[in-house]
DNA sequence: ACTTGGTTAAACTATATGGTTGAATCCGAG
DNA sequence: CTCGGATTCAACCATATAGTTTAACCAAGT
């Protein structure tokens, strides 16, 4: 009996294909042979393909925020390691849930109310969202004078775009640059580098302590 | 006779829908009644959905690059005017073309093979691309020592993705920055100066000439 | 042995949608 | 005035697809 399993694999399968094809574009019979079900399961475990949408979108939210180690980032001791850590985890969470990812940016490109109600959830749940975490942090180091007086939420939008946006555009990225055709994984590991880089001496003060 | 008129209406409602609703997600009548036409309008113009999407398509492709001024980008006599104008001039276009650009953005996503075959005519055509333009300018700067030794793709990539991302993830930027959501076009017009600001002190070099 | 829940297969319905057709109207050019 | 392209309208067709139903199978637990 592979109940829990069965519904993990749907949702696998959702996830990509959603992902891929768009909330229209995936077809309940594509989702369930890529899911090695049949179709009739499909609606055992979610009646519509609205259903089936809204869970995995809620699905894939969690995990978006769940992938953020929160622990990793209180601890850092200074803004540098905290910048490093941030970037880090958003491009490794991008690089292993790109279809979620994916997903969570084909719902803003639509701007459809799912979006809006999660976003709010999530803001209406406290302040401890890793952005936020982040951008209480670039304020911090602004008061101590260790990154120069910059606008926190145009930073914060910098590094984030800087992490997501070469898996949205993967197929230009890998035209313009074929190293990272060639070896993806490869690329993904120096784009942290990379990004850290240009952003910390783009934020850090001349004189910092 | 609004024959140039009427299929410019379809070309512009067309846009609009395949970008917030993706190439499946579209229906023709919507388009039709968008651009105050009928159906029929439609299949006379273009005969199936598909010609229609990738007219639209080619044409947001055509937009976008011609949207830089390559005369500019060529006469700025250092990199520091070059990076404002080629920031200014991308985040120009996002706000302007915004639809053009989320149509480019979901064919990414999705990876299908159109976006391919455009990237690569476009290759093809010779090295006067906007971005091959700026890149060999960042190499210039890097030999000339204006700026760090950094990777002129990574580089890149970094300045587009702080254009970009803003207004494929608009609705989160709303609900994260609340001033952006009640003033967009300043929050466009500050965007373009802070991305500047963090890109170029993360580049020149800490005794550049 | 019987029940129950997961599972399959295939046929079926209802509807949405892409695309077609044909007749009628409008209008400017020759 | 007439011809032909642009345009409308409404009905229509064919198909794809979401969702349903039914009968049957199987394995685990009771």
């Amino acid at each position: 009996m592979s109940s829990a399993s069965t519904k993990q694999q749907i949702f696998d399968a959702a996830l990509v294909l959603f992902a891929r094809h768009g909330r229209a574009g995936a077809r309940m019979q594509q989702i369930a042979d890529a899911a090695q079900i049949n179709k009739s399961m499909l609606h055992y475990y979610f009646s519509t393909k609205a259903d089936l949408y809204d869970a995995v979108f809620a699905h894939a939210m969690e995990r978006f925020m769940a992938s953020f180690d929160r622990q990793a980032l209180h601890e850092a001791d200074s803004f540098s390691e905290l910048l490093r850590r941030f970037i880090s985890g958003y491009v490794a969470f991008c690089a292993s849930h790109t279809d979620a990812m994916r997903l969570i940016v084909s719902e803003n490109l639509r701007g459809g109310p799912l979006l809006g109600q999660h976003l709010k959830r999530m803001a209406d749940a406290g302040t401890d969202t890793p952005p936020q975490i982040f951008r209480a942090a670039i304020e911090s180091a602004i008061a101590s004078g260790e990154i120069r007086p910059v606008d926190p939420d145009h930073a914060l939008l910098t590094i984030i775009a800087g992490c997501i946006f070469p898996f949205i555009a993967r197929p230009t990225v890998e035209q313009m640059h074929p190293a990272s055709a060639s070896d993806w994984d490869a690329f993904v590991e120096t784009r942290k580098e990379q990004v850290f880089d240009v952003v910390h001496r783009g934020l850090v003060a001349p004189n910092a302590p």
